[in-house]
DNA sequence: GGAGCCTTCAAAAGCGCTTTTGGTCTCGTA
DNA sequence: TACGAGACCAAAAGCGCTTTTGAAGGCTCC
């Protein structure tokens, strides 16, 4: 079922049905009427390809895969993507998620070129991130999750990393803690820059030091939180207290501090940031963790929003936005012992 | 850069570039190098709706998320997603992702109708799955990850969930376990019930009894293979080991063992399924644990090569494939200390 | 040397929609 | 009565591509 098809039925022109469908003013209330009704009842809905062909517009949304086997590519994408497609929904658009075989210039060029997106999402940026000078070159709306250096402004979703790093160390300090390790994400990501920036001036602002050794980062792993918790609960001045960057960091973290023999908590205090997703949850640890909270699916679900205002032509410089981030009080954070 | 733009440039016709980019014969060589030398220099890709619109076809394929919150949403989809993107993009397609918003149904049918998608990837299937029937009404080819009952034979890429289990089961029973937990996913999903039937028949076969107080079964997250392991734990007679769905309820399970004060390995042996994400490892825990192993990432990607397939015209009876899954030993599986 | 064939290309139709253009008909106003 | 305004709708152009149709030229072969 066409809309020639469906224009003959109610015996209407092609024009008259396009145009009492997509709401235009000059179609009668009651032939309009009868247009959805006869839509409905043949099931029409209208085909894709040849709607964008005539709109130019593709009705979708991309984002782009870092690549093959990226170790940046977690599991939190999915409680994103989920955001970010159940709001595009809402909004008739579709997501469309691409490959970089080859480089990542290649396929966002190959999607610009082909017109298969109207704007992309970017993920994870760097510090600075080129990939935001080329789609400004390449003519795409583009809002990135995240923020990252860049000579215009651009549209982006953060959330408040720095401040909430900063009140978790804040809170350790108040707690009575002196040394405090960041448990952070791989340094080449804006994120964790902030978050590193947050932690160094508590500590800063309260007198403390704030030493290479207590600043760990890797890409955040189970394995890599291990592997840097442990690294610091074995020197010679151990940390009473770290920070993860993840849930993921978090489970590494906690068992590298009970395979000491320490107990989070009463021992070693830890905070965890949580992105929200199902699989793990902290306030379920024993003890619950204290955590940074921001939802990574209400982040996805709110770009997707953005991305659309930029479509219909909102400037990115007006498209900026930081969410602060709960810091929520639980049991994994104690005075220390031995202050 | 358009083709009209491009074949004027070139003194041809629109028709000859046409046929001399799609690899048509009654084109020159030399007229073909031509007009890819210029494609080339003017950076000339066809505009995807265009394409569409002329072949019927979206080039796309499509996988709709289960629903705005769903609890069988997990991070593995992630995985699974990047290995589907990565093989459609080798054979010239996209992954178009979208939610339900109200029904399922209603989301297929309106990919149908629209022709947004040639195919879809059907994930998580339940052990009767009402999508089947429906895309095959559709008239939509549909490729499911996992298998389900069905009037008409369907595409599928499966593990084997029942051999793995089973296997698993059979080596704790080799090692003198007697009584086995199982940490199972939702009872509805297709693969849990295979998982049960492979663990069920090891124990039955050795003569064992599976009683329902060490058949656990919920959403595979680290809270409830916490509370289901710790459940079994506190029977009266205890399991001496347990199989875990997934890696989230593993990492949940092992701190149930360790917070009743027992050691993984010696005391309670764990097995547990790996779908090969990067964010936890099961060989990097101390002690590192035996798992049964398949990469979920390698799936996603032999799944978009037989949706291609499928598109193609292949029999959907020809597209079945069962995978073998590794079980992979290591040193959280030993003897029980009391047999 | 003309019929028949192959190669190479141009012209044009068509995919299914949106949007512009223009025409008809009614109505209120001068 | 005449006329511009407004409501309603049909016809047709156009989006950028693929594919069909058919024409022109060069070739072989009887």
């Amino acid at each position: 079922m066409n809309l020639k098809e469906l224009a003959r039925h109610l015996g209407l022109s092609q024009s008259t049905v396009s145009r009492a469908l997509n709401g235009y003013q000059d179609v009668s209330s009651d032939t309009r009427e009868r247009v959805f009704a006869a839509a409905r009842r043949f099931d029409y809905s209208p085909n894709a390809s040849a709607h964008r062909l005539a709109t130019g517009h593709s009705g979708a949304i991309g984002i782009v895969f870092p690549s093959d086997k990226d170790p940046l590519l977690d599991p939190l994408f999915t409680d994103f993507l989920s955001g970010l497609t159940n709001s595009a929904a809402r909004r008739q658009m579709d997501i469309l998620v691409s490959a970089s075989l080859d480089t990542a210039e290649a396929s966002y060029r190959r999607l610009a070129q082909r017109g298969s997106v109207d704007a992309v999402v970017l993920s994870s940026p760097l510090v600075e991130d080129a990939r935001v000078p080329l789609l400004d070159k390449l003519g795409i709306p583009c809002v990135v999750h995240g923020r990252t250096r860049s000579p215009r402004p651009h549209a982006f979703l953060d959330i408040d990393n720095e401040g909430a790093f900063r009140q978790a160390a804040e809170l350790l300090i108040g707690l009575g803690h002196r040394r405090i390790g960041l448990v952070n994400g791989d340094a080449r990501q804006a994120f964790a820059v902030h978050r590193e920036t947050g932690w160094r001036s508590a500590l800063l602002n309260a007198g403390l030091e704030a030493p290479d050794v207590l600043n760990g980062s890797d890409i955040m792993t189970d394995e890599a939180g291990y592997r840097l918790t442990a690294g610091m609960l074995a020197a010679p001045t151990p940390p009473t207290a770290v920070i993860c960057s993840s849930i993921f960091s978090a489970v590494g973290a906690c068992r590298a501090i009970r395979d000491r023999g320490l107990t989070i908590g009463s021992d070693i205090s830890v905070i965890a940031h949580d992105d929200g997703i199902t699989s793990i949850r902290p306030e379920a640890h024993h003890p619950p963790l204290t955590t940074t909270f921001s939802s990574i699916h209400r982040a996805g679900e709110r770009i997707a929003e953005i991305a659309a205002d930029l479509i219909e032509g909102k400037a990115p410089a007006d498209c900026q936005e930081v969410w602060p981030v709960d810091l929520i009080f639980r049991d994994s954070t104690r005075p220390p012992k031995r202050p």
